[in-house]
DNA sequence: TCCGTATATCCGGAATAACGGATATATTAA
DNA sequence: TTAATATATCCGTTATTCCGGATATACGGA
Protein backbone atom coordinates (compact mmCIF):
# COMPACT_ATOMS: atom_id res chain seq x y z
CA UNK A 1 0.00 0.00 0.00
CA UNK A 2 1.87 3.13 -0.88
CA UNK A 3 -0.96 5.44 -1.83
CA UNK A 4 0.21 9.48 -1.43
CA UNK A 5 -1.73 12.48 -1.27
CA UNK A 6 -1.55 13.11 -4.82
CA UNK A 7 -3.23 9.84 -6.19
CA UNK A 8 -5.65 10.19 -3.59
CA UNK A 9 -6.75 13.87 -4.66
CA UNK A 10 -6.28 12.69 -8.70
CA UNK A 11 -8.58 9.89 -8.36
CA UNK A 12 -11.47 11.89 -6.18
CA UNK A 13 -10.84 14.84 -8.61
CA UNK A 14 -12.63 13.26 -11.51
CA UNK A 15 -17.03 13.22 -11.20
CA UNK A 16 -16.93 10.14 -12.70
CA UNK A 17 -14.45 8.64 -10.33
CA UNK A 18 -16.45 10.52 -7.30
CA UNK A 19 -20.16 9.38 -8.19
CA UNK A 20 -18.49 5.73 -8.16
CA UNK A 21 -17.28 6.35 -4.76
CA UNK A 22 -20.28 7.56 -4.00
CA UNK A 23 -22.71 4.87 -5.05
CA UNK A 24 -20.56 2.56 -2.77
CA UNK A 25 -21.38 1.93 0.66
CA UNK A 26 -18.64 1.30 3.73
CA UNK A 27 -18.88 -2.53 4.19
CA UNK A 28 -21.34 -2.85 0.91
CA UNK A 29 -20.22 -5.18 -2.13
CA UNK A 30 -22.02 -3.66 -5.28
CA UNK A 31 -21.43 -5.31 -8.76
CA UNK A 32 -20.23 -3.48 -11.76
CA UNK A 33 -23.51 -4.16 -13.80
CA UNK A 34 -25.12 -1.92 -10.90
CA UNK A 35 -22.67 0.52 -11.19
CA UNK A 36 -22.93 1.56 -14.85
CA UNK A 37 -26.56 1.52 -14.50
CA UNK A 38 -26.35 3.82 -11.88
CA UNK A 39 -24.02 5.85 -13.64
CA UNK A 40 -25.59 6.60 -16.87
CA UNK A 41 -22.17 5.64 -18.92
CA UNK A 42 -20.69 3.30 -21.10
CA UNK A 43 -19.95 0.15 -19.82
CA UNK A 44 -16.07 0.23 -21.26
CA UNK A 45 -16.13 4.14 -19.07
CA UNK A 46 -17.62 2.66 -15.89
CA UNK A 47 -14.75 -0.29 -16.32
CA UNK A 48 -12.29 1.69 -16.79
CA UNK A 49 -12.81 4.07 -13.99
CA UNK A 50 -12.86 1.40 -11.64
CA UNK A 51 -9.56 -0.29 -12.87
CA UNK A 52 -8.32 3.43 -11.84
CA UNK A 53 -9.66 3.08 -8.86
CA UNK A 54 -8.33 -0.32 -8.01
CA UNK A 55 -5.23 0.43 -9.29
CA UNK A 56 -4.64 3.14 -6.80
CA UNK A 57 -6.98 0.50 -4.07
CA UNK A 58 -9.24 2.83 -3.23
CA UNK A 59 -11.48 -0.40 -3.99
CA UNK A 60 -10.61 -3.52 -3.63
CA UNK A 61 -12.40 -6.26 -6.33
CA UNK A 62 -14.03 -9.41 -5.79
CA UNK A 63 -14.63 -12.17 -8.93
CA UNK A 64 -17.98 -14.68 -7.87
CA UNK A 65 -18.71 -16.87 -11.07
CA UNK A 66 -19.01 -13.50 -14.65
CA UNK A 67 -19.85 -11.01 -11.94
CA UNK A 68 -17.07 -8.73 -10.16
CA UNK A 69 -18.20 -6.98 -7.02
CA UNK A 70 -16.93 -4.00 -5.94
CA UNK A 71 -16.50 -2.25 -2.56
CA UNK A 72 -14.46 0.55 -0.65
CA UNK A 73 -11.52 -0.84 0.68
CA UNK A 74 -11.21 -0.72 4.06
CA UNK A 75 -7.04 -1.47 4.89
CA UNK A 76 -6.72 2.17 3.72
CA UNK A 77 -4.23 4.26 5.77
CA UNK A 78 -6.07 6.23 8.39
CA UNK A 79 -5.86 9.67 6.30
CA UNK A 80 -7.27 8.72 3.26
CA UNK A 81 -10.06 6.58 5.36
CA UNK A 82 -10.44 9.88 7.06
CA UNK A 83 -10.55 11.99 3.83
CA UNK A 84 -12.65 9.40 2.14
CA UNK A 85 -15.26 9.74 4.72
CA UNK A 86 -15.58 13.17 4.95
CA UNK A 87 -15.89 13.92 1.47
CA UNK A 88 -18.02 11.54 0.64
CA UNK A 89 -21.24 12.91 2.27
CA UNK A 90 -21.09 16.47 0.58
CA UNK A 91 -19.93 14.97 -2.74
CA UNK A 92 -22.94 12.55 -2.71
CA UNK A 93 -24.94 15.93 -1.91
CA UNK A 94 -23.66 17.81 -5.02
CA UNK A 95 -23.70 15.23 -7.34
CA UNK A 96 -27.37 14.04 -6.54
CA UNK A 97 -26.93 10.48 -5.48
CA UNK A 98 -27.52 7.97 -2.39
CA UNK A 99 -25.53 4.54 -2.17
CA UNK A 100 -26.54 1.31 -4.00
CA UNK A 101 -28.83 -0.38 -2.14
CA UNK A 102 -30.62 -2.58 -4.38
CA UNK A 103 -28.41 -6.33 -5.33
CA UNK A 104 -29.03 -6.83 -8.99
CA UNK A 105 -27.07 -9.94 -8.52
CA UNK B 1 -18.17 30.07 -1.08
CA UNK B 2 -19.58 27.58 -3.62
CA UNK B 3 -16.37 24.64 -3.50
CA UNK B 4 -17.21 21.67 -4.27
CA UNK B 5 -15.71 18.42 -3.51
CA UNK B 6 -14.25 18.14 -7.20
CA UNK B 7 -13.02 21.32 -7.41
CA UNK B 8 -11.21 21.00 -3.70
CA UNK B 9 -9.58 17.59 -5.14
CA UNK B 10 -8.87 18.90 -8.45
CA UNK B 11 -6.79 21.89 -6.52
CA UNK B 12 -5.18 19.00 -4.38
CA UNK B 13 -4.49 16.48 -7.54
CA UNK B 14 -1.51 18.71 -8.59
CA UNK B 15 1.77 18.80 -7.02
CA UNK B 16 3.20 22.09 -7.27
CA UNK B 17 -0.34 23.08 -5.64
CA UNK B 18 -0.31 20.39 -2.88
CA UNK B 19 3.28 21.55 -2.25
CA UNK B 20 2.36 25.42 -2.22
CA UNK B 21 -0.84 24.41 0.58
CA UNK B 22 1.98 22.16 2.14
CA UNK B 23 4.48 25.45 2.46
CA UNK B 24 0.98 27.57 4.54
CA UNK B 25 0.46 27.21 7.77
CA UNK B 26 -2.77 27.59 9.23
CA UNK B 27 -3.39 31.31 10.49
CA UNK B 28 0.18 32.11 9.09
CA UNK B 29 0.75 34.73 5.69
CA UNK B 30 3.66 34.16 3.49
CA UNK B 31 4.64 36.05 1.04
CA UNK B 32 4.83 35.45 -2.63
CA UNK B 33 8.68 35.52 -3.11
CA UNK B 34 9.15 32.84 -0.55
CA UNK B 35 6.85 30.66 -2.00
CA UNK B 36 8.75 31.12 -5.26
CA UNK B 37 12.21 30.54 -3.77
CA UNK B 38 10.64 27.15 -2.12
CA UNK B 39 8.95 26.00 -4.91
CA UNK B 40 12.20 26.11 -6.98
CA UNK B 41 9.79 26.76 -10.06
CA UNK B 42 9.38 29.79 -12.48
CA UNK B 43 7.47 32.83 -10.68
CA UNK B 44 5.12 32.76 -13.22
CA UNK B 45 3.83 28.87 -12.76
CA UNK B 46 4.06 29.53 -9.18
CA UNK B 47 1.58 32.40 -9.37
CA UNK B 48 -0.66 30.49 -11.53
CA UNK B 49 -1.13 27.91 -9.54
CA UNK B 50 -1.78 30.60 -6.63
CA UNK B 51 -4.40 31.71 -8.70
CA UNK B 52 -6.00 28.48 -8.90
CA UNK B 53 -6.10 28.23 -5.58
CA UNK B 54 -7.54 31.85 -4.98
CA UNK B 55 -9.93 30.94 -7.60
CA UNK B 56 -11.44 28.16 -5.45
CA UNK B 57 -11.08 30.08 -2.29
CA UNK B 58 -8.81 27.35 -0.95
CA UNK B 59 -6.47 30.91 0.03
CA UNK B 60 -6.85 34.35 0.56
CA UNK B 61 -4.03 37.02 -0.50
CA UNK B 62 -3.83 40.41 1.07
CA UNK B 63 -1.82 43.09 -0.64
CA UNK B 64 1.07 45.11 1.75
CA UNK B 65 2.38 47.53 -0.81
CA UNK B 66 4.37 45.65 -3.59
CA UNK B 67 4.05 42.20 -1.75
CA UNK B 68 1.27 40.08 -2.00
CA UNK B 69 0.78 37.56 1.58
CA UNK B 70 -1.03 34.49 1.14
CA UNK B 71 -2.52 32.53 3.68
CA UNK B 72 -5.07 29.43 3.93
CA UNK B 73 -8.78 30.31 4.14
CA UNK B 74 -9.97 29.70 7.36
CA UNK B 75 -13.52 30.00 6.37
CA UNK B 76 -14.07 27.15 4.01
CA UNK B 77 -16.68 24.81 4.43
CA UNK B 78 -16.45 22.30 7.19
CA UNK B 79 -15.75 19.64 5.29
CA UNK B 80 -13.35 21.59 3.23
CA UNK B 81 -11.44 22.57 6.26
CA UNK B 82 -11.12 18.75 7.38
CA UNK B 83 -10.31 17.41 4.33
CA UNK B 84 -7.08 19.81 4.64
CA UNK B 85 -6.26 19.58 7.94
CA UNK B 86 -5.69 15.85 7.69
CA UNK B 87 -4.17 15.87 4.44
CA UNK B 88 -1.55 18.00 4.67
CA UNK B 89 0.37 16.18 7.22
CA UNK B 90 0.88 12.94 5.41
CA UNK B 91 1.15 15.07 2.05
CA UNK B 92 4.21 17.44 3.74
CA UNK B 93 5.52 14.36 4.31
CA UNK B 94 5.82 13.04 0.83
CA UNK B 95 6.81 15.65 -0.55
CA UNK B 96 9.21 15.82 2.35
CA UNK B 97 8.46 19.92 2.67
CA UNK B 98 7.64 21.85 5.58
CA UNK B 99 5.65 24.94 6.46
CA UNK B 100 7.45 28.55 5.67
CA UNK B 101 8.68 29.89 9.08
CA UNK B 102 10.72 32.39 7.50
CA UNK B 103 9.33 36.03 6.49
CA UNK B 104 11.32 37.56 3.61
CA UNK B 105 9.27 40.82 4.13
C1' DT C 1 -16.60 -27.73 -27.32
C1' DC C 2 -19.42 -23.75 -28.49
C1' DC C 3 -22.42 -19.95 -26.99
C1' DG C 4 -23.93 -16.11 -24.19
C1' DT C 5 -23.17 -12.93 -20.56
C1' DA C 6 -20.21 -9.97 -17.70
C1' DT C 7 -16.32 -7.37 -17.47
C1' DA C 8 -11.72 -5.63 -18.93
C1' DT C 9 -8.56 -3.69 -22.11
C1' DC C 10 -7.17 -1.40 -26.53
C1' DC C 11 -6.58 2.54 -29.18
C1' DG C 12 -7.16 6.77 -31.75
C1' DG C 13 -9.23 11.09 -31.26
C1' DA C 14 -10.92 15.11 -28.38
C1' DA C 15 -10.70 17.85 -24.40
C1' DT C 16 -8.34 19.64 -20.58
C1' DA C 17 -4.41 21.04 -17.92
C1' DA C 18 0.35 22.43 -17.17
C1' DC C 19 4.43 24.81 -18.59
C1' DG C 20 7.31 29.01 -18.81
C1' DG C 21 9.14 32.96 -21.37
C1' DA C 22 7.37 37.36 -22.53
C1' DT C 23 4.68 40.99 -21.24
C1' DA C 24 1.44 43.70 -18.44
C1' DT C 25 0.03 45.73 -14.09
C1' DA C 26 0.54 47.67 -9.47
C1' DT C 27 3.00 50.04 -6.19
C1' DT C 28 6.74 52.67 -4.07
C1' DA C 29 10.54 55.75 -4.19
C1' DA C 30 13.37 59.17 -6.29
C1' DT D 1 7.40 61.74 -14.23
C1' DT D 2 10.71 57.74 -14.48
C1' DA D 3 12.73 53.66 -12.58
C1' DA D 4 12.71 49.57 -10.03
C1' DT D 5 10.57 45.72 -7.80
C1' DA D 6 6.85 42.34 -6.98
C1' DT D 7 3.31 39.92 -8.85
C1' DA D 8 -0.18 38.65 -12.38
C1' DT D 9 -1.65 37.49 -16.90
C1' DC D 10 -1.01 36.11 -21.83
C1' DC D 11 -0.26 32.74 -25.15
C1' DG D 12 1.70 29.11 -27.91
C1' DT D 13 3.47 24.56 -26.99
C1' DT D 14 3.54 20.17 -24.79
C1' DA D 15 1.75 16.70 -21.71
C1' DT D 16 -1.98 14.43 -19.54
C1' DT D 17 -6.49 12.81 -19.13
C1' DC D 18 -10.88 11.35 -20.74
C1' DC D 19 -13.95 9.22 -23.99
C1' DG D 20 -16.30 5.24 -26.06
C1' DG D 21 -16.70 1.91 -29.85
C1' DA D 22 -14.37 -2.22 -30.90
C1' DT D 23 -12.30 -6.10 -29.27
C1' DA D 24 -10.47 -9.39 -25.94
C1' DT D 25 -10.91 -12.23 -21.85
C1' DA D 26 -13.16 -14.95 -18.20
C1' DC D 27 -16.61 -17.81 -16.76
C1' DG D 28 -20.89 -20.80 -16.61
C1' DG D 29 -24.07 -23.60 -18.93
C1' DA D 30 -25.77 -26.45 -22.76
Amino acid sequence: MNLTVTQLCKCLADESRLRLMGLMEKEREICVCDLVEAMDAPQSTVSRHLAQLRQCELVVARREGTWMHYRLNPALPEWAIATIDILLPPAREQLGITPIDTACC
